[in-house]
DNA sequence: ATCATAGTCGTCTGCCTGACGATAAACACT
DNA sequence: AGTGTTTATCGTCAGGCAGACGACTATGAT
């Protein structure tokens, strides 16, 4: 990097940096993010992802955590803490910086992903208004209907493509690591969890083996001892996310 | 993004943005990344990961592609040209933004993985002194010793930080992809190919077994007809790569 | 001729998964 | 109280795949 280059500011064209968020949960059996209504031009008006300016003196994940407090009041979760503060899972998605993207001037964006469990609405900046949760596919279908008949205009900016690809991320970590609990709530059932799987993948899964799987995995899940009926039926027992973050063997998607 | 923010240059601090390449190779039976010689200060004289600014009016896999193009005149496969062009695969890695990781001015560098067949010896701007494909053990061991018995000294910047999630990529990205022929020629046996999963994972695999998974996964290894006895022994098959690009179920990276 | 090297085909066993039957424990009715 | 519904949990069985490893083949080296 810079390596046959001498310093001079002059040399390299001046950009701007952002990070953009992808904030995923599943709230009625959907998987759904979180979309920001944009109150200025370009795209005035139209939904896109909650991001902002990279401040001078902070890292790119401090940024987005940063960012996720604001829009959401969401903490993250301090991997160098292993307590059970139960904030969000945060990690780095991938970095967009075509020319074009912004017709401004020349913005590179440092996506990040975020999984969360179900919350109450979202605040943007206060004005509720301006933001909420929507199903991912309504946020990803161009120029069709959503649920309520109105017309969809896609995503701002290329945040369809961000969202898309932090979508399908989330899809295929689940096969192999843990991840899903981030999207529970600290105690939860492996009914819950199974649910889960289901909105993300979009298929169902058989609730035998399903059980079988995650309960035989060690280090997967730690009975709290507990259990519930939240959910109806039977009494399940309730659980709370083991310390092994890698599943081996992983869940298996089911073939299309 | 920048969604509650109306346009001001002021606004925002100037970032400056480059790529850094994690470029991979097998030779001699061990993984080897490029490094070159940096000739400026800081770091001056230490090795780095190749790299560069970003140009005003190129995309960032573009300005990975250039910087690889200058600095080993590899050519990118391009996947929209699915003929057997047999260039390298480039992938973005990940994005690297601490405030302090160039001592000079805030710099955001997006890395990107390079998989690269056995190449003749590297260039860097026609000094050959200034480049070299070293094993990444020996550019990731910190204040060790060398083969030669040199004292080894650590990468400038981030970059032995850079260079380890780049190989960890690679390691996993095998797995589950058909990316290890990417270190192959464009025809190659399957001891061949096994050689590469050994020199990336550093193990030794059984070869009745490999040959058994590698031929039995449709799609995976495309038979030209022709042999090859280059390695000794019995003549083997030559194949080229085939269409699939996703393994499943993947190839197993042995326990510890 | 013999050996060393590398490739290829088989066999066997154990583990995991998918399909699915059966039972258990709650609640909502009537 | 009884019946149905819902969800949770335990078991069984067959098929597929991976690890361990034996056997045989085809080349070059000595």
């Amino acid at each position: 990097m810079i390596a046959d280059m001498p310093y001079d500011p002059s040399a390299f064209p001046p950009f701007a940096v952002t990070v953009d968020l992808v904030v995923l949960t599943v709230r009625r059996h959907s998987l759904c993010a979180l979309a920001v209504r944009r109150g200025e031009p370009p795209f005035q008006g139209r939904w896109a992802l909650p991001g902002g300016f990279v401040r001078a003196d902070e890292d790119l994940a401090q940024a987005a955590a940063r960012e996720l407090a604001e829009e959401t009041g969401l903490r993250v979760h301090d991997p160098a803490a292993p307590t059970q503060d139960h904030g969000a899972h945060l990690e780095q998605l991938a970095t967009y910086g075509d020319p074009k993207r912004d017709p401004r001037m020349r913005v590179v964006s440092v996506a990040h992903l975020v999984l969360a469990p179900d919350l109450p609405a979202p605040r943007a900046g206060g004005d509720a208004s301006n933001a909420r949760w929507a199903p991912v596919d309504e946020l990803l279908q161009q120029g069709g209907y959503g649920r309520d008949g109105e017309p969809v205009a896609p995503l701002a900016f290329d945040h369809a493509q961000i969202l898309a690809d932090g979508v399908e991320r989330a899809r295929s970590k689940i096969e192999y690591s843990s991840l899903a609990t981030a999207f529970c709530p600290p105690e939860f059932t492996v009914g819950e969890l199974r649910r889960v799987y289901e909105a993300v993948w979009g298929v169902a899964l058989d609730p035998r083996n399903f059980h079988r799987k995650v309960t035989g995995t060690p280090g997967f899940l730690v009975p709290t001892g507990g259990t519930t009926t939240r959910q109806g039926g039977r009494p399940a027992q309730l659980f709370r996310a083991g310390g092994a973050t890698l599943l081996n063997p992983p869940m298996l998607r089911p073939e299309v």
